[in-house]
DNA sequence: AATTGGCGCTATCAAAAACGTAGCATTGAT
DNA sequence: ATCAATGCTACGTTTTTGATAGCGCCAATT
């Protein structure tokens, strides 16, 4: 029932994990799902919260997002999440631990 | 003591966390360590795993992945996931499983 | 010893993605 | 009517990625 680690590990790349990978190689997408967490934010309000991203970029990945059905558009709230959009950020929780510890290790590594 | 989605979803994006999307944002990286998850692969092994990447841009990755501690290389077996590596392959397993609900959602909304 | 083949990797140039900035059209408040 | 904020587009530059060719190294074969 449950998929092992095992057969992950031998199975071969899937398409959809395919695609997932690829979504998360585009600079900022991830970030964007990110930041939206907290939230419906404006254009303009993630695109703060995103430090740098220029607005071309931004409309981009929204478009992208949006089409996957991760992120949705609400007249005059802004963007937020979709339900695929709340699972996808517990993965991202998931890594924002795993910098935590990685963070971590390299301090004591380096002392 | 446990981290708490509460906090997560107010507290300003981490250091750590900010690279971890960066690193997620360049292309291929995390594709790297998700084919690295079977066992050590020579280069030109990880280059035909990948598919299509080109070895400038492999070595570009294997190098920052190795400076993260993600990756290391072993005289005559290739590349290979260290032990943050591993952790991060588990965060990757999340991902996988969300991209295959994903999929399935989305097949559902095409009918 | 010479050859062969696979290996890790570099060089080079072209294409694509991302950036920085300016600014336009709309909308709601004053 | 004016004003400020918003979502978004345009455009020229820089950065990143891509495709291809090929070099030097090593080990096994002959």
């Amino acid at each position: 029932m449950a998929q092992r680690v095992q057969n992950l590990r031998r199975a071969p790349t899937s398409r959809p994990m395919a695609q997932a990978l690829a979504l998360s190689g585009r600079r900022w997408a991830f970030r964007i799902v990110w930041e939206l967490r907290v939230g419906p934010l404006s254009f303009r309000a993630l695109q703060a919260a995103c430090g740098t991203i220029s607005p071309s970029v931004l409309q981009h990945r929204l478009h992208g997002l949006r089409d996957l059905g991760i992120v949705e558009r609400i007249p005059r709230l802004g963007y937020r999440l979709t339900a695929s959009g709340e699972r996808l950020f517990h993965v991202l929780a998931a890594l924002n631990k795993w910098s935590a510890e990685l963070a971590k290790d390299s301090q004591q590594g380096d002392k």
